[in-house]
DNA sequence: ATCATACCCGACTATTTATTCGGGTCAATA
DNA sequence: TATTGACCCGAATAAATAGTCGGGTATGAT
């Protein structure tokens, strides 16, 4: 196992990461001097330099232009990987939801990625066929474009709802199926939109602590 | 319904956001002014200050030292509670997982709040009895305490598992827990290291897309 | 032994960036 | 119509910050 990086190149990676965590943005050179507790800014500049050659972090010219690349996330044991689940209180989804008290809001500068993936609680047993139950949760990754027979989550005015998705070559061509007999299949209208596709489910059993 | 904000202020709001963004540090008051398109910093000052006093920005004194506050990821609609999910390709769970081509790598500066929560993809059967099948997916939340009954994410060297916690006040008093008859359950060991909780399961047929 | 590399010092200079000053316009409102 | 609030100007000053110079000390490899 060889060494990409010294202890000390490390070090800094980890000021670097713990500044960004606390304040929110990045650290001057003045205040990595101190929490890595050398007194010239050329130790830091070193420093920093390796870890633009790596590809570790970038670092542009002027005040506090640094960043963290995925290699330094790496190097810091988290994974590069990630998706982002938002729970969310009001906006896109209808209702607000919240997830029992195990799941905390986490640093605001960050929340801005949750375009990608919400979460929403569902409620109703339109879609028990499907494997959906009422107090489930589901995983609704946003999209534009839909392929029928994806269960998707849909706005109607101001009302959520989570339906199979379907388009036919006959009428009403392009509608919303619950998975429950005993609900009837909606027709498509303007007032309707598609915010995303659910991805996966999680059963309302498993958000509770487990006893 | 009232008006918090302005809509220049919201403009700024969305400059200031899609900086970040893009470069993974808050700007400066020049690039704000221009991608404001104003040439005084004053106007960029007012502007500012007014988002400080309504505490949808923070500010301090120095460079770059902006970023924004729950309350303004609010506003730019993005739900301010999130949930960040790591899937991991090595390190601290034992095996890579791919979650199909669905989900993505998101921007890198960010991937450091994957401490929370990450994702492990189950293969085997040990767990059929509480719900979990081989090809699913869990959510670990990664915590030091447990409680007995908790069904955990372990490390046993260099390999990962997902057990029952059990403590019990007979023989072997700690120990992990198969949730299926075939398997034994196994004594708690110095070589094993407890990761987290199993907080959610998100079921195999649920990631692929649904034909 | 000499060389390269990782690390460090202190001080100086250059530059970037924020902050402040003293105004002005326009539209809504008292 | 006088006032207020939101927004804007240009320019000067003040401060923060980066970047650079010319070194030094170890340590391990050639």
């Amino acid at each position: 196992m060889e060494k990409l990086i010294t202890a000390r190149q490390k070090q800094l990676l980890g000021v670097i990461y713990d500044f960004i965590k606390s304040s929110g943005y990045p650290p001057t050179f003045a205040e990595m001097r101190e929490n890595l507790g050398v007194s010239s800014n050329q130790s830091v500049a070193d420093l920093l330099e390796k870890l633009r050659q790596l590809k570790i972090v970038k670092k542009e010219t002027g005040a506090r232009t640094l960043a963290i690349l995925p290699l330094g996330y790496k190097l810091l044991n988290l994974p590069p990987l990630v998706l982002i689940l938002g729970v969310t209180t009001a906006g896109m989804p209808a209702e607000a939801i919240e997830i029992s008290g195990e799941w905390r809001p986490v640093s605001q500068e960050v929340s801005r990625l949750i375009e990608e993936v919400f979460m929403l609680k569902v409620s109703g047993d339109s879609m028990i066929n499907a494997g959906i139950d009422d107090g489930d949760a589901v995983l609704v990754q946003t999209k534009k474009e839909f392929v029928s027979g994806e269960i998707v989550y849909a706005q109607i005015g101001d009302e959520g709802t989570i339906k199979r998705f379907m388009s036919d070559d006959k009428p009403p061509y392009v509608y919303l199926k619950p998975e429950n007999p005993k609900y009837q299949l909606i027709p498509f209208t303007h007032e309707m939109e598609l915010k995303g596709k659910i991805i996966s489910i999680l059963k309302n059993n498993y958000w509770q602590p487990i006893k």
